[in-house]
DNA sequence: ATTTTGTGCAACTAAATAATTGCACATATA
DNA sequence: TATATGTGCAATTATTTAGTTGCACAAAAT
């Protein structure tokens, strides 16, 4: 088991999904984004940090405060991804369903 | 940190990812999925566990054999979260790049 | 110049995760 | 009936993960 740190590992968190979400709205501070959770400031640098490994935010620094913005680009990787599913659901004659229960009547 | 059984936490593992794709082809018994992998047929085991507790896989057993099938709609709901994630990627106006940019000449 | 603020980083802890090994049990096959 | 096969489940272990606390340091504000 190595360290893993890509899209999927990184959307995983709920923590992490509900601050790509507020990075929707704007680019924000780690302080600015603590404040919309229960946690510590620093729980959520860390969480930033895993973020930022897997390319998902980047930051710009202003002063002392540093920006944080989600990165687009990494987020379709997700869609990509998620393109051979959506393939099938959009293609009824392709269900599993009846593929599975023709493995009975085979048998 | 609760223990955590959704389809962002499913879709996490490389492994299970994998056994999706797998899953795509046609359902499957956990042996054959195994003979796919390097790891134990337990192993396996344990990931469609997983898999099944967030319903993105359904069973069907027929005589002493389990067939697993891929549950669409579950990934779906992938689709949905990513859906705002996608508008902005479509809408070239609403970049923050440029938000952020505009973050300098406020100051 | 001193204090406050914004941030990252390191050490530590508790909990979750992935994988192995071994077993039980039902269903096939000989 | 005896053996082989397909599967799930429990116990164990090593690793990863999320979170806390505390500190260092630079940049602002007083």
């Amino acid at each position: 088991m190595k360290v893993r740190r890509d899209i999927f590992q990184a959307i995983a968190d709920p923590t992490r999904r509900a601050i790509l979400i507020l990075l929707t709205t704007s680019a924000m501070t780690p302080n600015n984004i603590a404040e919309h959770f229960n946690t510590s400031r620093q729980a959520v640098s860390k969480h930033i940090q895993i973020l930022s490994e897997c390319e998902v935010v980047s930051q710009k620094q202003l002063g002392r405060e540093i920006y944080y913005q989600i990165e687009l680009e990494k987020m379709k990787e997700i869609d990509i991804w998620l393109e051979r599913f959506r393939k099938m659901w959009e293609d009824r004659f392709n269900q599993l369903d009846d593929l599975l229960d023709n493995l009975k009547t085979e048998k």
